[in-house]
DNA sequence: GCCGTTTTCGGCCCGACTGTTTTCAGTCG
């Protein structure tokens, strides 16, 4: 896929740009760039079908960023790109990552003192060299710093969401060659863990080295690390590593649950084989010198004496006790959701029409589908006042005399500092339902924080608290509130609170899902998606929900279109 | 650099917040 390092170096290009506050060109790169993640062709194809011209055609591709995709599927690289490294060869990428600091600072620095990667800029802020130069001071440095700290304690660490539909893709491929009989990804990927290090892959086949051939010729292989008989680990060009391992079928089943992990649940399952007298590795549950068990993972838990636990709940959180009682909760399924009520639609700053955004949904078999477009205060995402959402409302209307799924009239309003909305309550009582959200002043203190979600929760008109704790996995921690406080809110006025599928929010996480749970509060699976190609988030959404435990009745998205409308109405 | 049933030239989502200043630049969403 071109799109993915294509975008990535317009955005780069656009960093370069905003540096020597280049006026406009930075947005038409970004575009670009925010275009070619959207887009299901690949340009590289697009381009060796249709040319240049065909490639004009992608929505903010003009006749430069055309040429500069033209060179780069010819000579796979692009000579003005090169050339703006040269001049400033920092890592620009790598330094923005850190919260505060952007394209500017990063300039400033590496003028000023050389600064071109994370690692150099540490040592200029313990070293004090920062606090000297104009436009900085004390703060700044302790500011880099804790930034930095933030980023290694998630250190090589890769969002779910950004491996996710790669490894998912490359399973499926691999899966599809004769010679492999099984194949599946385990780690932290199998239990969906929201970030991730490096991918295994697990795979059975009777002929290894040319299933191995077959992994690492694979173009998105930037680099071989280790060829073995039986083992293989590449470097994948979006920069994250992939072990696969082919195993013999005897002992798939025990390799699974091995490398599937985590390392305390499988401390938990060994400390049980050897309280029945057995032996449990990689290679097999054993008594004595024999093999019990091994060829598939629901048979080693079994001769164990336990149910078969989903990957999502091998955490050692007490899944281990429950499935040696035959306790483990139904799990919400991934099939389980029946519609997706938080997406922005292009009334707002989205980019598809209510129209395709229901098509879209409908090819995904849902029953229905909530347009939660942003509200006014949000001007940046072009959020929408008072007779626009009434406008908007008659188009759905009309929309829905010939749609197949049923279009929901919703809007994620914000929760301003006061915990009022913004948005007058007469119009917010003629939707279907409400989201709130805070998008603004996050950095309240707990008590007032608190206070004004609880605010929003209590307002009548109000159905749904979105990413309640607006946290950006990586990047920013959740904002200080107490969350016992809101899930007891939550549950006194009957209100939900979100999963956001979107992947660097996944909020809830799972230990809040599991609490939130736990005190009986209601939940929604929702993707947050500003273009259809999100909707796919949900899966994403679904995977924490079973990470914190949750079963289908907890999650209100499970229910029929009557159920869901019966419950915003009370 | 891209785009156009208000334009083929002249526009490009902008306000809040923070840390630095003493009126503002940079970052974020």
């Amino acid at each position: 896929m071109a799109n993915r390092e294509l975008s990535k170096i317009f955005r780069e290009i656009a960093g370069f740009l905003r540096m020597d506050n280049i006026p406009f060109k930075p947005q038409a790169y970004q575009r670009a760039a925010k275009v070619l993640d959207g887009l299901e062709d690949d340009a590289g194809e697009i381009y060796k079908r249709g040319g240049i011209e065909a490639v004009k055609n992608i929505e903010g591709v003009g006749e430069s960023i055309a040429s500069k995709i033209e060179e780069y599927v010819r000579t796979g690289k692009i000579k003005s790109y090169e050339e703006l490294k040269r001049r400033m060869p920092l890592d620009l990428s790598e330094i923005i990552r850190i919260e505060g600091m952007g394209v500017k600072k990063a300039r400033t620095l590496y003028l000023k003192l050389g600064v071109k990667n994370i690692k150099e800029l540490e040592k200029a802020a313990k070293d004090h060299k920062i606090s000297g130069l104009e436009g900085f001071g004390a703060v700044s440095e302790k500011n880099i710093l804790e930034g930095i700290g933030f980023l290694k304690s998630k250190k090589g660490r890769f969002l779910l969401g950004d491996v996710f539909f790669i490894v998912e893709n490359l399973v499926k491929e691999l899966g599809g060659l004769e010679e492999v009989k099984r194949v599946e990804p385990a780690g932290s990927f199998r239990r969906r863990k929201e970030t991730v290090g490096d991918i295994d892959i697990l795979a059975v086949s009777e002929n290894p080295g040319r299933v191995i051939d077959f992994f690492s010729s694979r173009n998105e292989v930037a680099k071989v690390w280790g060829r073995g008989a039986t083992k293989c680990s590449v470097r994948i060009k979006d920069g994250f590593d992939i072990d696969l391992r082919v195993v013999p079928e005897k002992c798939y089943g025990s390799a699974l649950q091995y490398f599937t992990g985590s390392k305390e649940h499988n401390v938990a399952t060994r400390r049980i084989a050897i309280a029945k007298g057995l032996k449990l590795s990689e290679y097999g549950l054993f008594k004595g010198k024999t093999q019990i068990a091994g060829r598939t993972e629901q048979d080693v838990y079994k001769k164990l004496g336990m149910q078969w636990i989903p990957p999502e709940m091998r955490e050692n959180k007490g899944e281990a006790e429950l499935a040696l009682e035959d306790r483990i909760p139904e799990l919400i399924g991934y099939k389980d959701i029946k519609g997706d009520l938080h997406c922005h639609s292009d009334w707002d700053g989205g980019k598809n029409s209510i129209r395709e955004i229901a098509e879209s949904a409908e090819k995904m078999g849902y029953e229905y589908v909530g347009i939660a477009d942003h509200t006014k205060y949000l001007k940046i995402e072009r959020g929408l006042d008072e007779d626009q959402i009434r406008k908007r409302n008659k188009e759905i209307d009309k929309l829905n005399k010939t749609s197949k799924i049923r279009i929901l009239k919703g809007c994620e309003a914000n929760i301003l500092k006061d915990g009022s909305l913004d948005i007058k309550g007469d119009v917010l009582a003629e939707l279907d339902f409400v989201i709130a959200g805070v998008h603004s002043s996050l950095k309240m203190e707990e008590k007032y924080m608190t206070e004004r979600i609880i605010k929003a929760i209590k307002d009548p008109n109000v159905d749904i608290i979105s990413h309640p704790t607006g946290r950006i996995i990586q990047k920013r921690d959740e904002c200080r509130i107490n969350m016992e406080e809101i899930f007891k809110a939550a549950k006194d006025f009957n209100k939900v609170l979100e999963i956001n599928s979107f992947p660097e929010r996944l909020d809830l996480k799972d230990e809040y899902i599991r609490r939130a749970k736990e005190k009986g509060v209601k939940m929604i699976i929702n993707t947050d998606s500003h273009i259809i190609s999100h909707l796919g988030y949900i899966t994403l959404g679904i995977s924490q929900a079973r990470r914190g435990w949750a079963e289908k009745k907890d999650i209100i998205n499970t229910q029929p279109l009557e159920r869901i409308l019966e419950y915003f109405k009370r």
